[in-house]
DNA sequence: CACCAGGCAAGTA
DNA sequence: TACTTGCATGGT
């Protein structure tokens, strides 16, 4: 395969669907939330979750910090593993304010490495949520790999099967410029196709706009 | 009814 | 290190 298929890929992705306007959310710190909340869950739940945490008006950093495990669990019930999830919140929430005294915007615009340490040090944060967070809260140039990422690269013959996720991500972006606006839309637009063409009970994926490549 | 969804950590051997 | 399992609601 040649190199240059990954941006190939990418410009007829964009070309098929244009921009994808990512990360669907209203503040830096409502993006950071759905992160964790999204986590092997669909959406449409995610959006349940989110409107609960809206509606109640604690969907910031300052006001989330005052809830208990209980309330919050139950606000984003929809969203399964709320107990789990709940714990995880509390956990990043704690290592804002404990780190960067609940300055959200401090945390976003720290050292690349430092911000990618902290999280991943924060129990219930691995690296997708991670670099999610870094790319489309703080617009850090790292390329976002999930479970739809592998499986259409995979099923185009694009990456061999027991590629890792940091295999995977050095793919991407060994191959493409480090630059944020490319890999926020890219990611994007894998959701995107993801949802459309490459689901998992449709292993064909006959229609799918990056055949052949 | 079964299967899936924008993962992660803890347990086991 | 390399598997396996628990977490859980809501849509198809």
């Amino acid at each position: 395969m040649a190199e240059s298929s990954f941006l190939e890929i990418y410009d007829k992705l964009y070309d098929f669907y244009g921009p994808q306007n990512w990360w669907p959310a209203d503040s830096s710190f409502e993006m950071i939330v759905g992160a964790v909340l999204t986590q092997n869950t669909n959406w449409k739940n995610v959006e349940k979750g989110i409107s609960a945490l809206k509606n109640r008006g604690v969907l910031s950093l300052k006001a989330l910090s005052t809830l208990s495990h209980e309330e919050i669990a139950s606000l984003i019930r929809p969203t399964g593993y709320y107990n789990l999830k709940a714990k995880r919140l509390k956990n990043l929430i704690d290592m804002l304010n404990d780190d960067y005294a609940g300055d959200l915007k401090e945390f976003l615009t720290d050292d690349f490495f430092s911000c990618r340490d902290k999280l991943l040090q924060v129990k219930g944060v691995g690296a997708e949520t991670a670099d999610s967070i870094l790319l489309y809260a703080g617009s850090h140039p790292i390329f976002v790999v999930d479970a739809y990422t592998y499986r259409i690269f995979l099923r185009h013959n694009l990456v061999d099967e027991e590629c890792s996720y940091d295999e995977m991500q050095e793919r991407f972006m060994d191959n493409l410029p480090a630059d944020a606006s490319l890999f926020n839309e890219y990611h994007a637009l894998i959701v995107r196709l993801a949802k459309e063409y490459c689901k998992k009970n449709n292993p064909l994926c006959e229609a799918c706009p990056i055949n052949g490549m």
